[in-house]
Order: structure tokens, then C-alpha cells, then sequence
DNA sequence: TAATTGTTGCAACCCGGTTGCATTTTTGAT
DNA sequence: ATCAAAAATGCAACCGGGTTGCAACAATTA
């Protein structure tokens, strides 16, 4: 087998967004396309060391471009490293939340919240490029586990 | 002059918490009081070099003590140092903004926003702890010079 | 007094992320 | 297909924020 779906779309991606094709791009991109939950750099390496060895540089460099070219996002995580998942117009920014006692990071639906953009309001102060919602306390399994621990 | 009304302040609130009382947690303590916006660890203990020398650990822990007594909060910073601020009922949670260029980290208003209580909604899917709201992009000085310089 | 407990400072370390530079890969023109 | 220019990778070394281990010092308590 040369090539799967994944490796297509990756492709086309990169193609689209003007990134040369590196092994490298590729893999990542396919990762992050794969993922169900933003991934950091670590993970990102390893679910990949299994097929290839990619530096830790170069997934953090990769990582870079693909978000200059606006392909993915970056998450700050408080202490951790930060995470990334793709954009796109299903994906819109959106909170997170991460799980003091497991770690867990999970994107959280915008539906609840009153929507992001309606956040930005008034104020000139400030000319506003990024905002980022993170949520923390405990998922929904510690939540329970801890309660009939006790 | 033995105390002062700061040195004062920070007394009470050390004994209120039950904190036992040293010279570098009330030094800490009054960086805090009089600060204007939100510190970090550097920027608390470069404020004191020119009193009292204290340890960059001994700046953390003090921090930390005083975060879990609930007497300040933490604000997490992408990429650089987090921050820290009183907490008290004049100074509710609150979003931040940080200059991308400059680094300037102010508080803002809850006014404009959506009010962070009512953020929280429904899904019990996890249980809410802590909601951060970080903005950034450009303070106005950056905005304004960037826009004329080009 | 002596034993207990808590706090500080120093050094060493950890982890996420970046930088410099030599080597390899990709690109693109011939 | 070839070959030079340009771009990307990998390694090592580094950086900054924050933590840990431990010995010295200080304050309590018996
Ligand atoms: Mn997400
Ligand atoms: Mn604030
Ligand atoms: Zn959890
Ligand atoms: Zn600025």
C-alpha cells in the first residue's frame, strides 16, 4: 500500500495551504487529522515513533508553520504543555477543560456558553487577536470515582 | 519607623489566615497589596531586592501558601511566568489580556463580558472549578504605534 | 534544657520549548 | 536525469519557569 485516505488528505492540506511535503509534515498532519482531543508535542511524537523517529524540534517546528499557515491552533495549558487541534469551519474556537486530577484535556461543545465571538464586545482598549476559555476541575469519571472513595 | 499602615494590612491579613508571620511572607504580601495589576515570581522578587534578598523558592512557596489559603489567585500565562493577584470581594474572578507585543498584563473589566458565573451552564459533565479567560492581541500604545509606524 | 516543628536558602534538578549549526532532503531549473 | 540553490531535519546545547532534597536556622513546646 502507497498511499491511504489519511495520507490524501494530508496532502491535499499541505498542498493547499502552500507547505512543502516533508515525511515529517505528513506525519504530523496525519496525527493531528486523526485525533479526537488536542494533542501536545510529546504525544504527537510519540504516536508516531512507532512508524518513524521524528526529532523533538522538528514537531515543535512543524507544529509552528502548520499554525502560522492557520491549519491548527495552540492551547496553552497551565504548567503542562500546550496542545494543539486542527481549524476548520466545523471546529471553531472553542473552551477546554482539563481534569486536575487525571489530566485529561477535552474540548467542551461551545453550547453551553454563550457563544465566543458575542465575548468580544466594546472596548477600544484593547484590539483583541485571541481568547482563550480554559476550564479546570474534574471530569466527569474522577467526579464520580472520588465521591464513592471518600 | 517600626510599622506602617501596609505593614499593618498585611499583618492582620497573615493572622485572619492563620499564616504564621515571617519577614518574607509579609514583605510578599505587601508587593501584592500595592500592586496594580498582576505579578509573577520575578517581577515580586526583584520588587524587594532593594529591601531584603529572598530566595526564588522561598517566593514560590510563599505564593503557594497563600494560594491554597485562598488569600490570592494564580493566572496562567502562556509560554512565560504566571501571574498572581489579591483575591477579595471587590476583586472577583476576572478576564486578563496580555499585549502580544509589549507583554503587558492587565486585568479587564468583567463589564463588557458576559458575566463569568453565568459562563457556567448545564453539562454535568464535569465539575467547574476554576474558569480562566485569557485575551490577548494588542494593548492600545501597541496598536496605535504599530498602526502609525507603518 | 532538649526535642519538635516549621521556614529558609542553596544546589541540583525537571520539563517544555528554543537556538546554532552541520547534514540531509526537497525543489526547480536545465 | 542532473545538479545547484533553498529549505528542512537532527543533534547538542541551551533557556526560563518552576520544583525537590537537604542541611542550616528559627521559632514552639515540654
Ligand atoms: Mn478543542
Ligand atoms: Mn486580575
Ligand atoms: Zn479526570
Ligand atoms: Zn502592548
Amino acid at each position: 500500500m502507497v498511499t491511504n485516505t489519511k495520507d490524501t488528505d494530508a496532502l491535499l492540506a499541505l498542498q493547499k495551504a502552500g507547505i512543502s511535503k516533508t515525511s515529517q509534515r505528513l506525519a504530523v498532519l496525519n496525527i493531528l487529522l486523526k485525533a479526537t482531543r488536542p494533542l501536545n508535542a510529546n504525544t504527537i511524537r510519540q504516536a508516531l515513533k512507532t512508524k518513524a523517529s521524528i526529532d523533538k524540534v522538528t514537531v515543535y517546528r512543524v507544529l509552528s508553520i502548520f499554525k502560522k499557515s492557520g491549519m491548527i491552533r495552540e492551547i496553552a495549558s497551565a504548567g503542562g504543555a500546550n496542545y494543539f487541534e486542527m481549524v476548520s469551519l466545523e471546529n471553531p474556537l472553542h473552551p477546554h477543560f482539563s481534569c486536575r486530577n487525571c489530566g485529561t484535556f477535552v474540548c467542551m461543545e461551545p453550547a453551553p456558553f454563550i457563544k465566543m465571538p458575542e465575548l468580544i464586545l466594546s472596548k477600544d482598549d484593547y484590539s483583541i487577536e485571541h481568547i482563550e476559555i480554559n476550564i479546570s476541575g474534574l471530569c466527569a469519571d474522577c467526579r464520580d470515582t472520588t465521591k464513592t472513595e471518600s
